[in-house]
DNA sequence: GTAAAATTAGACACCATTGTCTAATTCGTC
DNA sequence: GACGAATTAGACAATGGTGTCTAATTTTAC
């Protein structure tokens, strides 16, 4: 009946969708709300209540459940991606102090990508979903472990030329430094809290000190490798 | 009204609770259905269908939608357990051929424990559910990555005895390890289809060989680290 | 202050789900 | 075949969710 190029209703809806207080106090909520009770258990009414706003509004901003949903997805994945080339632009150019540098950076990569809320986030729901949402699924395996594979892959290409490295597929040196960095770590990133500063700082020198035995052509300081253990 | 110890009615569920046919195909429907829509977006119904019987006997053998759940968890559980010892029993005892022996031993751990679809449906409901139930995540990650963790860590203190292993934290590297066997493994275990047989023994070979090169004192075939390729 | 836009509370139809109940039916065993 | 146990289909009330609608109210801009 009615037709689609039909005038606005007088009342209703934001006519701009650009970043107001209410259009981010409900993608918030919706975040937390989605993380905690998944697609199917998350309800539109609780979502509502937590960023103290109306469920109209909510329906007045984004058309439906889905919708939101993938709002979210996208906003958190924005997000991810920021920090994670504010990281990358700041690693040294020069190779030396290596493993000082690579603790420093894993333990960033952690803090602002990985372990931070919005990692365990989007992984928990990549997980939960990603079954049902295969697009989803896809962009989360592009933009998250595939972006930061092939940059940490350059990063060691690049560093295996001013710094003594002995890798012979950085891809593969990419995907175990990063393994590695995430072995020691309470829970695996999973939820229960994130890791103390101490924590992270410990799980990314052990992982940086094994990743050092195994592809490090030089020792930094010499000769064993158990001499350096001052500095915690 | 009804007295608690009135008599058993002459018609209704099964007595003994033993497993049945029908037992178990309730109990692998469930475990399919709650893996794909999580526990809230799991229907009765659905589980009922996928099981070839009807609601009514759902809810004769489980109580309730919980009852079900945590039944399900339990045999899952279970199952996982006894494949990890049944895979720890038959590592060799000898310290020779260290690196295939470790290599056979991390594709059978991701074959049969991790990679496998018990392994992912655990870890997926631990991720989906863990924080409605505090419960279910606490005996996970006791019975779970605790109990390879512990395994895998005995295992070499036992062999830096018979091989040359030259590690100073067994709870690290066990931890290490697991990481590298996981590093190269399409989507890390997520859904999509578990990884063939031919991935899982280039992942397991790639880890063993960086974990080696990292730990082991001495390279099995004398000076460098880039002659042995041939067996592939 | 006023008019338009945005928001609100609440009612509403609709639908899916849980868990119960009953009467009929099948299964297994003697 | 007969008996009791197990199972089935279907109806059922209760609940809680989605998405729409409306009329009133607040906020914002001019």
């Amino acid at each position: 009946m009615k037709k689609p190029n039909a005038r606005q209703p007088k009342t209703g809806g934001p006519t701009q969708k650009g970043q107001c207080a209410k259009r981010v106090s409900i993608l918030d909520a919706a975040a937390d709300v989605f993380c905690r009770e998944g697609f199917a258990g998350a309800s539109i009414d609780e979502i509502a209540m937590e960023a103290c706003v109306s469920r109209q509004t909510v329906y007045n901003h984004y058309r439906e459940k889905e919708t939101l949903f993938m709002a979210v997805v996208q906003d958190i994945m924005d997000r991810a991606n920021a920090a994670l080339f504010s990281i990358l632009a700041t690693f040294p150019d020069n190779g030396e102090n290596l493993e000082d540098d690579l603790t420093a950076f894993a333990v960033r990569l952690n803090k602002n990508c990985v372990c931070n809320h919005d990692g365990k986030f989007i992984r928990k729901l990549v997980q939960t979903e990603g079954e049902r949402y295969p697009h989803l699924f896809e962009i989360w395996r592009q933009q998250g472990p595939g972006k930061i594979g092939t940059a940490l892959s350059a990063l060691f290409a690049r560093l295996s030329h001013v710094a003594r490295l002995d890798i012979d597929d950085f891809d593969l040196a990419a995907k175990q430094f990063l393994a590695l960095v995430n072995a020691d770590l309470p829970a695996s990133g999973f939820f229960g809290g994130a890791p103390t500063d101490e924590e992270l700082e410990k799980a990314a020198r052990a992982a940086v000190r094994t990743f050092l035995r195994a592809y490090g052509g030089k020792p930094a300081t010499g000769a064993g490798q158990e001499l350096r253990e001052e500095p915690v």
